[in-house]
RNA sequence: GGGCCCGUAGCUCAGCUGGAUAGAGCAGGGGAUUUCUAAUCCCCAGGUCGGGGGUUCGAGUCCCUCCGGGCCCA
């Protein structure tokens, strides 16, 4: 709708002026009475035409008021209102009822290639509210990409080297020879002080070590004795739930090696179920320590010495990140020979680069925030430009039950699972609620509420709304006998009359408008108010109109209405991930 | 100490590439169902947009500063 009115006026303008413009904004107005879009050209045309913004609007509006998709077009202190003409909307609406969600698609991506990569959470935990909330961001915006004809992969980044691996080995194999009778004390005691301190302790880990129990007996209770080989060897042949891509791939130099990749093909199914259980699904799941594994990382800093902006200091390898508008310079390779996360990430990030994407986005934890710099600094020195890479930072989600906050912290082991909060509470709720806020604000999660199945639940406002449509037209085929057809209704568009109704097409073409907009600004969480907002009017629609048994002409116009309704509310709960239930 | 985010109605939050009289939900009170789902609807209220200054024809929105809260880094 905007982008008509847009170019209707581009083109007076070019008529009247002989200007090209299009800096101009073209908006919904906040008041009513002044129109159905509105714009700002007159103010801004007013400088170089040497004229008053008045006196422009009003050519502009005389101009245009003879268009017959506007009923009226008003200049009102510089401003130009614009209102749709009846006979234009219910065309529009018409096509909407044919084409379904076609009708609000837009070739934005023209096929872009775009990658998003969202969660990434460590492979040593379950996921916690947090990544639940950044795996629902991700995986909306990916669903709004995929919608306008944007080529998009779903990735997610497997940190799977480094020390934290390594701890997770630590602390399964410790948790594994607490339950050993008999047992390498000395090896034992080591072991308990490297968990003590930097060890994994919730239960999960527990749960780890009792699996590779039940699979190899007691074999590791003398690890030092242990035949690593026989014992990797048995583990591929007992474990037959899941896929054992690490413990395959890698012979392992020492135990808890060996420990640590079961526990990583462990945890990553397990991250995989927690996902599915919020109906989402990755394209790619890409390993790190594969950058390794390929030289990657290390072709990557050659490069950046070949470039001149690797420097060596005090034993260790240094970035000259601070040249572009970092703090300080970064390190990526310590004085021990090991490289750092900051190293494996721009290797990371040059390989999306040359896997062809033309944008990237990260959905981030907000914590990380402080990284953005040396990334983008990086990525400046590989000559990629600064737009390639978005960043979306996701604050911490606070979970409350009973009004009073329930504490969470990964190292005692007592954080709030995502798998727990979607028993409790179900996948829609979940998924609607993280997206009622804007993202980068911190997200207060209130347990009852959300469980609540009345209308102090958004989530079921909406899905409400949808399956009271549901109800209409079963009740139309028990009443009258057969099912009914888009085809068939989209004449009776034309015998709407009331004003309400003319709204309410209105409010559901700009739907397209919206979704836009949302895309653009990779701003999600608008998707849950402009539901909640055509739910309740479709709700208030729905208590003053009767539909069912209403003269012909009527009744089939007004289930025209609700369905194009109903179609909108499905596609805006589809792109969200959320079930459009048929009834309730 | 440096950086980032936030501060809008009693509560939870929209609105932020400047635009016309600042919005919604909840909480409180009152009402609506012989009817296609009451998980619904209708009526009643509330604001120094944290304070101050600046830019502008116009500031909740941009800039500066202060206060308060959160996070990251040192």
């Amino acid at each position: 709708m905007k982008e008509f009115v847009k170019e209707r006026v581009e083109n007076v303008l070019e008529e009247l002026y002989g200007v090209e413009n299009r800096t101009f904004k073209v908006e919904k107005p906040k008041d009513e009475s002044h129109g159905d879009i509105a714009t700002n050209v007159a103010f801004l045309l007013a400088k170089g035409l040497r004229k008053s913004p008045v006196k422009i609007a009003e050519e502009i509006a005389q101009r245009l008021s003879e268009d017959k998709a506007f009923k009226t077009v008003e200049a009102v202190k510089g401003f130009i209102n614009f209102r749709f003409s009846e006979d234009f909307i219910k065309k529009e609406f018409k096509k909407l009822l044919l084409e379904k969600d076609d009708y609000f698609r837009e070739n934005l991506g023209d096929g872009l290639k775009v990658q998003i990569e969202y969660v990434s959470a460590n492979p040593t935990g379950p996921l916690h509210l947090g990544h639940g909330r950044g795996a629902v961001v991700g995986d909306t915006l990916a669903r709004l990409f995929e919608f306008f004809n944007y080529d998009v992969v779903k990735e997610y980044y497997i940190n799977d080297a480094g020390r934290q691996v390594y701890l997770l080995g630590v602390s399964i194999l410790y948790r594994y020879l607490e339950g050993c009778k008999e047992k390498d004390i000395e090896f034992f005691e080591n072991l308990g002080k490297t968990f003590q301190q930097d060890g994994y302790r919730g239960e999960y880990v527990k749960e780890l070590a009792e699996r590779l129990k039940d699979i190899i007996g007691n074999k590791l209770c003398f690890p030092k004795t242990a035949n690593l080989e026989e014992i990797r060897r048995e583990i591929l042949k007992k474990e037959r739930d899941i896929p054992l891509y690490y413990t395959e791939k890698y012979k392992p130099k020492d135990i808890i090696e060996l420990v640590s990749n079961y526990g990583l093909d462990l945890m990553i199914e397990e991250i995989k179920k927690d996902l599915s259980l919020i109906n989402i699904e990755f394209d790619v799941w890409f390993s790190e320590r594969s950058l390794y594994d390929d030289e990657l990382v290390e072709e990557l800093i050659d490069l950046l010495k070949g470039k001149g902006y690797i420097y060596e200091k005090g034993g260790a390898l240094w970035l000259k990140t601070s040249e572009f508008g970092d703090d300080k310079d970064r390190v990526v390779k310590r004085s021990d020979g090991t490289y750092t996360y900051f190293a494996s990430d721009i290797a990371y990030h040059y390989n999306k680069f040359k896997r062809g994407f033309k944008k990237v986005i990260d959905v981030w934890g907000a914590d990380h925030h402080g990284y953005i710099p040396r990334v983008k600094a990086s990525l400046s020195m590989l000559d990629i430009p600064s737009d390639w890479l978005e960043i979306l930072l996701i604050q911490m989600v606070k979970l409350f039950r009973g009004g009073k906050e329930v504490k969470m912290s990964k190292r005692a082991g007592t954080f709030v699972a995502l798998k727990e909060l979607l028993e409790e509470v179900g996948q829609d709720a979940v998924r609607f609620i993280f997206l009622t806020k804007r993202s980068d604000t911190p997200l207060d999660f209130d347990l009852d509420k959300a469980k609540e199945k009345s209308s102090e639940n958004p989530v079921y406002y909406v899905q409400y709304a949808h399956a009271r449509i549901s109800g209409i037209f079963r009740e139309f085929k028990d009443r009258y006998g057969n099912e009914l057809k888009v085809e068939e209704l989209v004449e009776y568009v034309d015998f709407l009359s009331e004003e309400v109704e003319e709204k309410l097409m209105k409010k559901v073409l700009f739907f397209k408008d919206e979704l836009i907009d949302i895309t653009l600004k990779r701003d999600p969480h608008l998707l849950t108010y402009y539901l909640i907002d055509l739910a309740g009017a479709f709700h208030h629609y729905y208590n003053h109109h009767r539909i069912l048994g209403m003269e012909e002409k009527i009744m089939f116009s007004r289930l025209a209405l609700i369905k194009g309704i109903q179609e909108t509310i499905r596609l805006g709960l589809d792109l969200m991930g959320v079930k459009a239930p048929q009834r309730m």
